[in-house]
DNA sequence: TCCGTTACGAGAGCGGTGCTCTCTTCTAGA
DNA sequence: TCTAGAAGAGAGCACCGCTCTCGTAACGGA
């Protein structure tokens, strides 16, 4: 029944959006309002189920696709990780907007949501990770690093479990990570409207630029 | 009138956020809910209008800001741009999520607002037309740029007065303003929360990184 | 001065929302 | 067979955006 519950509320997110109406869903479902408090205690508790599963579903999306790339080959696997967070996210714009658009309002994410939160920055933690044990990425140039982001680095360095990555290249890695989701949240919240026809080829440009930031090397690049 | 619910309207959204209540405008106004339909066809107007409010705000505090930077050093005039645009966006986190967060559901941001979402992003171009101008700019490295990316960058040119600036440079102006805009959604969206401590520094190795890669010249940098 | 127009606000009301409370029914286990 | 608990229904509360009608006050022309 959760589960029913949470795949109309599902259909309603894609077709609707983040204002989705819990009454709307107990009715599709076939149920009045108030019997779906059986199952989830309010109308945000339903939204965290949404949200912590559409994590997932975007981190799934975006292993499958890096998968796919050759192992060695760290740009090849930089790109295929940002296209496929892309295709889930063109896929699922609502979603998308759940998960890294403005907070819904009046609705504060819980603690469960930072464990499915940090798993697609895991997937280019990897890419750093092996690109440093493996020798291929160029050596990062010796960023001088305020000694409150060098800590902050650090600190994410042992959450994400970078072992030998240094400090700059984790800021580096950073700043690409908010490069792709600047690029998705400009695409998807329509501020390429006016102008940007030809938003794949701008993708590729941008995420290459960062391939290039990263020091990423490549077999052909 | 006018003014005065608009004054209030942005009280409540400075409070509560997106989600304001016309009705709740309208008791602080000390007026009933119907009567402000004599002023604002419907909540989305009232929105909108406080849209287009905030985008000149924006843009004036932008503005007043980089006016502050010597005319003939670009990369102070950008970094004086970028901080003036998170100062502003720091004191106003709702208003930012209204400009740049994800759609108000339900929201169509109608076609007056085009005008004055576009009022930041000129001070953009002019700082990079002023660069290229003055040659106070790297020669961009020979960028190939697909052929649709390469048109959107000559019409973007256009529609922002940039002359001279090489395609290749637009494109990367267009990068950087991704990872202004990318960083800020990502600090006032709450992402930073676990681990970014000194978002400040952090905010400054970014524009700082974003100025490298335009390839600003400065006289002490 | 009188009258008609117009602007402005109040009030009631419609259908929608999240949520709570109470009541009934149904089912599974001792 | 009896009982405890789960599941759903229904009414109701306070709120929302929005529409419609009505009263009033101000103003301008004859």
């Amino acid at each position: 029944m959760t589960e029913d519950i949470k795949r109309v509320a599902r259909e309603h997110l894609a077709t609707e959006g983040a204002d989705l109406s819990l009454r709307a869903v107990a009715r599709d479902v076939g149920m009045v309002s108030s019997a779906v408090y059986r199952y989830f205690s309010s109308r945000d508790d339903l939204l965290t189920a949404l949200v912590v599963d559409a994590y997932d579903e975007l981190a799934d999306a975006a292993d499958e696709a890096e998968r796919a790339a050759p192992r060695r080959d760290p740009h090849a696997r930089w790109m295929a990780l940002a296209r496929g967070i892309r295709a889930w996210s063109l896929a699922h714009p609502h979603e998308y907007a759940l998960l890294y658009g403005s907070p819904v309002p009046g609705y504060q994410a819980p603690e469960d949501t930072v464990g499915p939160a940090s798993r697609p920055q895991l997937l280019l933690a990897q890419i750093l990770r092996d690109a440093v044990a493996g020798s291929a990425v160029f050596p990062a140039p010796g960023d001088r690093l305020a000694s409150g982001l060098r800590a902050d680095m650090v600190t994410a360095a042992e959450f994400l479990d970078l072992g030998d990555v240094p400090a700059a290249l984790v800021v580096r890695g950073l700043v690409a990570w908010t490069q792709l989701f600047g690029a998705l949240s400009f695409e998807l919240f329509g501020r390429f409207e006016g102008g940007i026809t030809d938003a794949d080829a701008l993708f590729e440009f941008e995420m290459r630029a960062m391939s290039d930031y990263l020091g990423l090397r490549s077999a052909a690049h």
